[in-house]
DNA sequence: AGGACGATTAACT
DNA sequence: GTTAATCGTCCTC
C-alpha cells in the first residue's frame, strides 16, 4: 500500500465523521459540561505533513503514539489549549482534532470558563474555545475517554457516520491544505467559519 | 543558544 | 478586513 493510500484509509479519517453528534462529557472541579460535537478534523501520522506526529514521537506528542481512546491536549500560540481523540493503534499515530460543538449540558459552568463569550452558540465554536469551556488542558492530557471513571469521556459514538456530514479542507494549517479532512454537520450554527491557513513563508 | 512558528482568539479599523 | 497577544516546541546552527 502506498503511503498516500494508507493515509486515505487511516484511523483518523475513519473515526472523524463518526464523532459528529457524539458527546464529550467533562466532570472537573465538580462541574459537569457536555458538548455535542459538530466539527472535527483528521490528522494521520507519518503520511500527513500537517500532523504533529509527522516527524515521529516527541515529548509533546507522546500521547498520540500511545493507545487509542485517549485525549491528546496541546498548547499553542502561547495561550490556547486544543484537544484531540487519539485513534491509531500498534505504533500508528493518528488523532481527531475536536474543532467545535454545542454545549448541551452545564452551560453555566461553560460560561464561567469563557467570560469573554457573547453568544451561547460560540461557547464551543472553535478548537480552543471547546477545550476551554470543557476545562481541558495539561491536566487532562492522556485522559482515558472510554473509562466510566474518567473525568473526561466520549459517549454515544455511533457505529456508522451520521447523515448530513459535510467535508472540506482543514483550517489553520500551512501544508497539505488540499486534503479534505475536515468534517462537520452541515448547517449547524456551532460550526466555525472557514478560514484558510496561511501558507508557509517562502524563502526568497 | 537562538529563532521561527504555530491544528487560535479577541479586539481592533 | 487586520493585528496583537504570548510561550512551548522544535529545528538549525
Amino acid at each position: 500500500m502506498t503511503p498516500d493510500r494508507a493515509a486515505l484509509s487511516g484511523p483518523a479519517l475513519r473515526l472523524a465523521p463518526r464523532l459528529l453528534g457524539a458527546r464529550l462529557v467533562s466532570e472537573l472541579a465538580g462541574q459537569r459540561v457536555v458538548v455535542r460535537l459538530t466539527e472535527v478534523e483528521a490528522y494521520e501520522g507519518a503520511d500527513d505533513p500537517a500532523s504533529h506526529a509527522f516527524r515521529g514521537p516527541t515529548g509533546r506528542t507522546s500521547v498520540m503514539f500511545g493507545p487509542p481512546g485517549h485525549l491528546y491536549c496541546y498548547f499553542t500560540y502561547g495561550m490556547h489549549w486544543c484537544a484531540n481523540v487519539v485513534c491509531g493503534s500498534d505504533g500508528v499515530a493518528a488523532a481527531v482534532l475536536l474543532r467545535a460543538g454545542e454545549v448541551v449540558e452545564g452551560a453555566e459552568a461553560a460560561w464561567a470558563r469563557r467570560p469573554a463569550c457573547r453568544a451561547e452558540r460560540d461557547l464551543a465554536r472553535g478548537p480552543a474555545r471547546l477545550a476551554t469551556c470543557l476545562g481541558l488542558g495539561a491536566a487532562t492530557n492522556g485522559a482515558d475517554l472510554c473509562s466510566p471513571s474518567s473525568p473526561v469521556r466520549l459517549e454515544s459514538v455511533p457505529r456508522r457516520r451520521p447523515r448530513g456530514v459535510a467535508v472540506g479542507p482543514r483550517i489553520g494549517i500551512s501544508v497539505a491544505t488540499e486534503r479534505p479532512w475536515r468534517f462537520w454537520l452541515d448547517g449547524d450554527p456551532t460550526v466555525s467559519a472557514y478560514k484558510p491557513g496561511r501558507p508557509t513563508r517562502q524563502t526568497l
